[in-house]
DNA sequence: GGTGATTTGTACTTGCTGGTTCAATTTAGT
DNA sequence: ACTAAATTGAACCAGCAAGTACAAATCACC
C-alpha cells in the first residue's frame, strides 16, 4: 500500500496495482481461491511475486479487493439496463422483453458468472463477502427495478401491487430459469434460448401484474 | 445402518463405509473441499485415517461418493413432495401453497444447502458433478412437477399451457426469492417468511396459469 | 482357543504454497 | 548524470495435508 489513490508520488514504472487486481480476478475465476497460487497471479499480471505483496498485503486482501472492484462494475452495468424502464415506449411488453434480455445477457457474462461463482464458493471462508456482493448486486438491482415498477403501476401500465415483490419475482423469472439452462454457467446458452426465456418470463409477469389492457 | 445392503462377505467389524461417507459429507459441508482434511473426516467417523483409505481410494472419490449419495436422498424427498399434487383437493390454491411451502423447507435444509453449495463451489475442479447433481435434482424435480401440472391443465384446473415452462417458472418463483432472502443459505429464514414467499409465489403463478375460476 | 482379515496408531515421506529476505537492477524525476 | 524508490529474480522458511508403511491390537468366525 505504497500510494493508494492520491497519486502524488508516482510509481517507479506504470501503476501495476490495477494490472495485479485484474490478473487476480482472472486467476481466481480460473482456479478458485484455494487453488489459485500467488505465483500464477503474478505471472498473469506480468509482474514478480514480491511486487504483488508490495501492493496488496496478502492473498486475502487481494481476493477482497479484486472481488469488490468487479462487483461495482457489474452493478453499474445492471443499473444502466434497468434505467431503460424510465422511458417505457408505447409497447410496454416490448420494453420489458428488451430489459429482460439485456439482463440475461449480463448474467451470462464471464465476469458476472465468475463473480457469482467465487462469492458462492468462498462463503465458508469469507461469509461477509456474501453480504457485500449480494447487497451491491441483487438487492440494489431489485430496489432499482422496484422503483421503476412502482412508477409503471402509478401510471396505470401495471395493476396495483407491491413493487418490491413484483421486482423480486420478475428477477426470479428471469435469472432462475437461465441458471438452470446454463448449468450454473457451465454451458453457454444460445441467443435464441436467452430470447425465449426473456419472452416467456415477461409473458407470465404481465399476466400476473399487467394492467388489463397489457395482460 | 451397519451392514449396507446385500453384503454377503461381511466386513471385519461393522460396515464403516457408510459412517465414513456420512462423516465425509458433514466435514466437506463444514470446511469445503480444499480445507477438509482426511484426518478430520476420519475423526468425525470415529475411525482411523488409514481405514478411510481402505474403503475409498482417495479424497476425490470420497467426495464424489458422498455427494452422489446425498443427491439421491434429496431428490427422493423433493419428489415425494411434488407427488402430493396427484390428489389436489377441492382448493387448488391451498394445495399449491402447501407444496410450495414444503419445497421451500426442503431447500432450506442444512443438507440441501450444503449440497448446492458444495457442487457450486467445486465446479472448477469437478465440472461433471454439476451435471450429475443438477440432472438428479432440478431437472427431475421440474419434470415431475411438469407432469402434475399437465394433468391439472387437462382437468381444467389450470389454463392450457406448456407444462414444462410452467413448472420451470413455478420453481423459479419459489426458490429464487428464497435464495436471496436467505443470503444463499447464510441466514436462516423464519417460518413466517417461508410461508409468505410460498403464498406470493403461488399467487402470481395462479394469476398467470390458473383457470379463470382460480385466478 | 485359534486363525486370518481388518483396524489402529504412529510416524514418515512428499509435495505444494504462502510469505519473506536480499542483493542486483531498473526506473522516474530532477 | 544522480538519487531514491520501485521492481526483479532467486532462494529460502514454515506449515500443512495427502498418501503410505508397518507393527501391534482387535474382531469375526469356526
Amino acid at each position: 500500500m505504497t500510494t493508494s489513490a492520491g497519486r502524488t508520488a508516482s510509481r517507479g514504472r506504470i501503476d501495476k496495482r490495477q494490472a495485479i487486481l485484474d490478473a487476480a480476478f482472472i486467476v481466481f475465476a480460473r482456479r478458485g481461491y484455494a487453488q489459485a497460487c500467488v505465483q500464477e497471479i503474478a505471472e498473469e499480471a506480468g509482474v514478480a511475486k514480491p511486487t504483488v505483496y508490495n501492493h496488496l498485503n496478502d492473498k486475502e486482501t487481494l481476493f477482497r479487493h479484486a472481488l469488490t472492484a468487479v462487483t461495482d462494475a457489474v452493478l453499474a452495468e445492471n443499473l444502466s439496463v434497468v434505467e431503460r424502464l424510465r422511458n417505457p415506449g408505447p409497447d410496454l411488453r416490448a420494453t420489458l422483453e428488451d430489459v429482460a434480455y439485456r439482463l440475461i445477457r449480463m448474467c451470462c457474462t464471464k465476469r458476472s458468472r465468475s463473480l457469482r461463482w467465487l462469492t458462492y464458493a468462498q462463503v465458508a471462508r469469507f461469509p461477509d463477502l456474501i453480504d457485500l456482493v449480494l447487497s451491491r448486486t441483487s438487492d440494489q438491482l431489485c430496489e432499482a427495478l422496484a422503483d421503476r415498477l412502482a412508477r409503471l403501476s402509478l401510471s396505470g401500465h401495471l395493476r396495483a401491487c407491491d413493487p418490491a415483490t413484483a421486482a423480486e419475482q420478475l428477477l426470479a423469472l428471469i435469472t432462475g430459469p437461465m441458471e438452470g439452462r446454463s448449468r450454473l454457467g457451465t454451458r453457454t446458452a444460445s441467443t435464441a434460448e436467452m430470447h425465449a426465456v426473456a419472452t416467456v418470463a415477461v409473458d407470465t409477469f404481465l399476466r400476473a401484474y399487467g394492467a388489463p389492457e397489457n395482460r
